[in-house]
DNA sequence: ACGCTAATGTATAGCGCTGTAAAAGTCAAA
DNA sequence: TTTGACTTTTACAGCGCTATACATTAGCGT
């Protein structure tokens, strides 16, 4: 069922059949219907691969991200995937699983033609190293580990968004506002960003930072949080409100606090970050830190499609927009 | 950077090199060295669109789920992903985001040589449509929606784990066990066989059924739980035990009867259903059916691999384990 | 009827790789 | 030295499509 096929039923040449399958305007009516009639009768459908090596263009992106069934990872996936197919592009999903050798694989996908262009969100391997490996691929990054100036980039404000987020909990009246957490084992680059749009609202606001209220954590699970959060309590520590570095912790938060009697939001202010299912679906419903999938998706698409298409100069660095969803841990404090 | 390149460096054939890059046995270590020098100064890759139409392989299968932000989707894609990589498949992620169009265009990927298989877990199309569109593609379905004759496919005992499920409610001292939710809008074939196990242990305990005790929903949304639930507790039910459908409705569950002042696990137990991340990281941790997606994942791998080696019998029907994952939202009745 | 565009159609050389068939090389035994 | 039975290497025809360059036809004013 080849092209030379349809074109020797419908007695024309391959080119002809091409244009019909092309819809390239200059085709008789007459000459279309025939041939049309020819691609229908035999079931004819192109193949794919044989059009890549033609024309060198694979239709694909690659996405790379650490883990797809993290929530945060999987909704961007989505949107990625929903905007790309609007643009005609399918997504090939590349779980890095934290490992530095199948993120540097990332890049190789597209040196072998698999993909047009990555879209790509690193988690181990450095902005040096990014820039070092393949200067030439149509590479856009996401979140905040690597930032190289060869390579387009796209993240929220995370230190004014940061800085909002305390400004909303200084607003419901908690002066003591925890940070939950910054992790030891790891250099967490937005975690970071975090803390320290944290700590310019607290001084911005007046009020003097207080190590003990910035909590750390021995890993990024559940009982990581629960466990430091529970145990900074014991020591005596009584915020008024935590500020979580995800939503995970903010769950942590909640349960932690609960289990040390403490009501959320009445006693203790919890807010998340990253507006996933968890926040959504936590009882109560979890306020929490907003990015614009849909806008980080769409902007990421754009600057891709950008550099396929030839653009070739310096890395931009887009700035996604982000808000805070209200949900209900954050409360004015009841006095 | 071509096969040609690197064989006119090293003065050999392109046939020598492609033997090198693919480690044939009979090639001299003298050679071999030469022609891996060649290659390793030109950083030649090979191009696998090329390779692919020589061969007829494209090493891809396709994942087609309704979201990949659904949990349970996000977790069997992980679990696919990950076998698949192990197998040396890549794998191309296709949402059908419940459309009929998307479902049928996923068969026809296949066709158009994109991939050498299809794993598919439907939602809207039915099983005579699949058998009709392409009996000859490599396909395995998941999920309950359609089973046809035609395709392989890879599902749990739904009724075997629904009565089990309810025999430790059951075994709890629970009688009065309520099932959330029948879902009006819907042919929901999963809701439906959990709903029979359900009642088979009902039956076989020399329980009558209640067919008030089957709580009906107007949606799959975790507010439309809360509201089927809510409106159930304020007509007087007053059930010991909530059996759901899917974890979402075991959080709606917890919500609701919290809101109505019962106390979970003491007076009401909870048990979910897929084992998602809803159910691990809720407060307190929601016990689940725990359907084991990495045997689903690598049964459906060799079920689909057995299809694209030639095998071309009659659907085969794979039972995967389960279990159920109890964390706390079972507990004996206290009286 | 005659040129002259513009519209349609054809023939064919790649795209980069693999796989087949055949040629060339190697080595032990006769 | 020759033979036979290997092993190693080569040459080249596809895989199915696109795109270029060229050939033909149609339409239209003169």
């Amino acid at each position: 069922m080849r092209l030379q096929d349809v074109a020797t039923l419908a007695g024309v040449s391959m080119k002809t059949v091409s244009n019909v399958v092309h819809d390239y305007e200059h085709v008789s009516d007459r000459m279309r219907e025939r041939v049309q009639a020819a691609i229908d009768e035999l079931g004819y459908r192109p193949n794919l691969t044989a059009r890549r090596l033609a024309t060198g263009r694979t239709g694909m992106l690659a996405l790379a991200i650490p883990e797809m069934d993290q929530p945060y990872f999987a909704e961007i996936a989505r949107c990625i995937g929903e905007e790309a197919g609007r643009r005609g592009y399918r997504i090939i999903v590349e779980q890095t699983l934290n490992d530095v050798e199948a993120e540097r694989a990332v890049i190789r996908d597209r040196e072998e033609g698999l993909v047009d262009g990555v879209i790509f969100h690193p988690a181990r391997i450095d902005t040096l190293e990014i820039a070092r490996l393949r200067p030439d691929t149509p590479l856009v990054l996401l979140g905040e580990a690597a930032r190289p100036l060869t390579a387009d980039h796209v993240m929220i404000d995370n230190v004014r968004a940061a800085r909002e987020a305390t400004e909303l909990l200084l607003a419901a009246g908690r002066r003591r506002i925890a940070f939950l957490a910054s992790v030891r084992t790891e250099i967490a680059e937005s975690t970071h960003l975090r803390l320290l749009g944290y700590q310019e609202a607290l001084i911005a606001a007046g009020i003097p930072l207080d190590p003990s209220l910035v909590i750390e954590s021995d890993g990024f699970g559940i009982d990581d949080g629960v466990r430091a959060l529970t145990a900074a309590l014991d020591r005596g520590l009584a915020p008024e409100a935590v500020l979580c570095r995800d939503d995970l912790f903010g769950l942590a938060a909640m349960r932690a606090l609960s289990a040390a009697g403490l009501r959320v939001p009445d006693d203790v202010s919890v807010l998340g970050w990253d507006d996933t299912s968890l926040a959504r679906y936590a009882t109560p419903a979890l306020s929490s830190v907003s990015p614009d999938k849909r806008a980080i998706a769409s902007s990421a698409l754009d600057l891709l499609e950008d550099r396929m298409n030839g653009y070739d100069g310096i890395g931009r660095h887009l700035i996604a927009p982000y808000a805070i969803a209200d949900r209900g841990t954050v409360a004015p404090l009841a006095r």
